[in-house]
DNA sequence: TGGTGATCATAC
DNA sequence: GTATGATCACCA
């Protein structure tokens, strides 16, 4: 069976990520023939995706888990020289408009985390690319409190949008989740609701889970 | 120097 | 534009 054929089960995956770990990414590119990079720049999914050929993930560009057939999402973790989170973690696109009576069983941000498959990678800018390690990765959901929190913020956050404050929305608010720009540049524009409650043009924005979360995750595995 | 706001590539 | 994958770059 090839290595990069979709795993069929979590044990199968957790397998493969285990091989993965302490690898350098110059390897991984070589083996599928794969550029590296000088610099992320202009490759700024490039490692995410290096991974999810790696490890057989199979939904493209669908709105679905990276390993459907078993409901988990893939995400890299980029790690400071110090191995912490060095970035926040992109969950989904806000939903702007429609969303009344939208609950948080319902919301990507709920489907998105639910299963998750946690990847760490060197990330220390004072290593090439190439020469950049994968960590050991591991599988996670959200303990209980965990999700009363990320719900917490969710709920407070569809609120203020709804309401038509989405434009008063910061990356200060929210204690797990924050909500940032997400599009290719500032003048991309998508439909929401102003402050009148009428439509109005307004940026695009997305889910990010604060690294003050994501390190809590990998301390509470690394530490147990 | 860490976090926020801005941005990059690519498929459709 | 929306989806996927994220990191860059600047300013407090």
């Amino acid at each position: 069976m090839s290595k990069f054929s979709k795993p069929e089960s979590e044990s199968e995956l957790e397998a493969r990520v285990i091989e993965l770990a302490g690898q350098r990414l110059s390897k991984l590119a070589n083996e599928i023939h794969w550029p590296v990079p000088a610099d992320l720049k202009r490759d700024k999914g490039w490692i995410g995706q290096l991974l999810e050929v790696h490890l057989g993930a199979s939904a493209g560009n669908l709105s679905e888990p990276d390993f459907q057939n078993i409901g988990i999402e893939l995400k890299t973790i980029p790690l400071t020289a110090q191995h912490k989170a060095k970035e926040t973690t992109y969950v989904c696109t806000v939903p702007l408009l429609n969303n009344i009576g939208l609950t948080w069983e319902n919301s990507c941000v709920y489907k998105k985390l639910s299963r998750v498959l946690w990847l760490p990678v060197e990330a220390d800018p004072a290593i090439p690319v190439g020469e950049r390690r994968v960590g050991r990765g591991f599988i996670w959901s959200p303990s209980d409190d965990e999700m009363d929190n990320l719900k917490n913020d969710w709920e407070e956050f569809m609120e203020l949008i709804s309401l038509g404050q989405v434009e008063t929305i910061t990356a200060h608010l929210g204690e797990y989740l924050q909500i940032r720009p997400k599009a290719a540049n500032a003048s991309v524009v998508t439909t929401g609701i102003g402050h009148d409650g009428r439509r109005k043009q307004t940026l695009p924005r997305g889910f990010y889970l604060r690294t003050l979360f994501t390190n809590q995750i990998l301390q509470s595995f690394f530490n147990s």
